[in-house]
DNA sequence: GTCTATAGGCAGATAGAC
DNA sequence: GTCTATCTGCCTATAGAC
């Protein structure tokens, strides 16, 4: 592995796991066992420009997962039970899931750049669409497709906020058996 | 207004808007008018005593509002319908529901303090202790009711989340509509 | 109880050798 | 492409006058 994907990958683990203003690039050049001038060499706006390619490598790993469950199974519910059961025992196995969420990385968002918070942005629409488009699938009116995947979001969000802060997997487990039953309130 | 109040008062704004990390005790003198001399003097152990303080008197603001909501409605889903259609006007209105979760604050948890997690631990555990108390009143049993109040927090949390992050209120308002009926689920 | 002045350290970033 | 050395500025915190 090349070394400015090393250190996207070992920065990205810090990020998430204590957000962007809690991991020093000090901090990451330890980690990587590299120094200043290389990590520069890499990252020519320094550790602004790293945050948005570690956040864009999240995407890449996040989407790609998503989808390739969203096409093993056969409706959106089943879809879901099976990346939330995924989840649960992710951080069961792991302690952790942040893999799966950008908030723990950059929820003091008003302090962010714009260039930031437009690639969350995006990266947030990406994901939505996946549930959309199945949602459709479903039968659902795009409409509202939009507001399910909406709630969707903000539930498994928060679930997991609420996982990594108590260091339990029991949201998410009772998401896990709620969000499919709660498709068909539609 | 005392000194005192009045730093704890404009430094929970501050937080809530940047996060722990992402303001610097300097911005909270220029906020408040006054010194480090002041500042210390009221919070011999600095900015993390601060913190707290702040985190408390959210969690006062929090508990007695959602206890008046709780009281004035008949059933959880009624008084959780009142209480998100509250932080929907509060959000249209003023732009912000951050005063309602600490996740904002404090989710680089990883980087911070023991005594700072276990105020916040404590604090969604007196919330959820009044959602747990409604729903047994409601006839829920215990657990049941246990699980629900952990899927109220993680909807809410997720949808606040997301309202802030993407600048609208649509999240917390397809939650206004989903989570009262979801209730009957159970 | 509030002020000024300053300590001491670490932040992010740059220049230039190799 | 990676190193060392160094800059500037901000950070939290403290000491001591008023």
């Amino acid at each position: 592995m090349d070394t400015k994907s090393q250190i996207i990958y070992i920065a990205t683990n810090l990020f998430q796991q204590k957000g962007y203003k809690g991991v020093g690039v000090n901090e990451i050049l330890n980690a990587c066992n590299i120094t200043k001038g290389a990590l520069y060499h890499h990252f020519t706006n320094g550790k602004e420009e790293l945050l948005i390619a570690c956040l864009q490598s999240m995407d890449q790993a996040i989407t790609t997962d998503i989808e390739v469950i969203f096409k093993q199974y056969q409706t959106t519910g089943e879809a879901l039970y099976a990346m939330i059961e995924k989840l649960v025992k992710n951080f069961e196995r792991e302690g952790t899931v942040s893999g799966y969420t950008f908030s723990s990385i950059v929820s003091e968002m008003a302090s962010l750049s714009e260039p930031v918070r437009n690639t969350r942005s995006d990266l947030y629409a990406k994901i939505q669409g996946i549930y959309i488009k199945k949602l459709v699938e479903d039968g659902f009116s795009p409409e509202n497709a939009a507001s399910i995947a909406l709630m969707i979001t903000a539930f498994i969000e928060g679930g997991i906020m609420l996982c990594l802060t108590d260091k339990t997997s029991e949201p998410l487990k009772v998401i896990l058996h709620v969000l499919p039953n709660l498709l068909k309130e539609f």
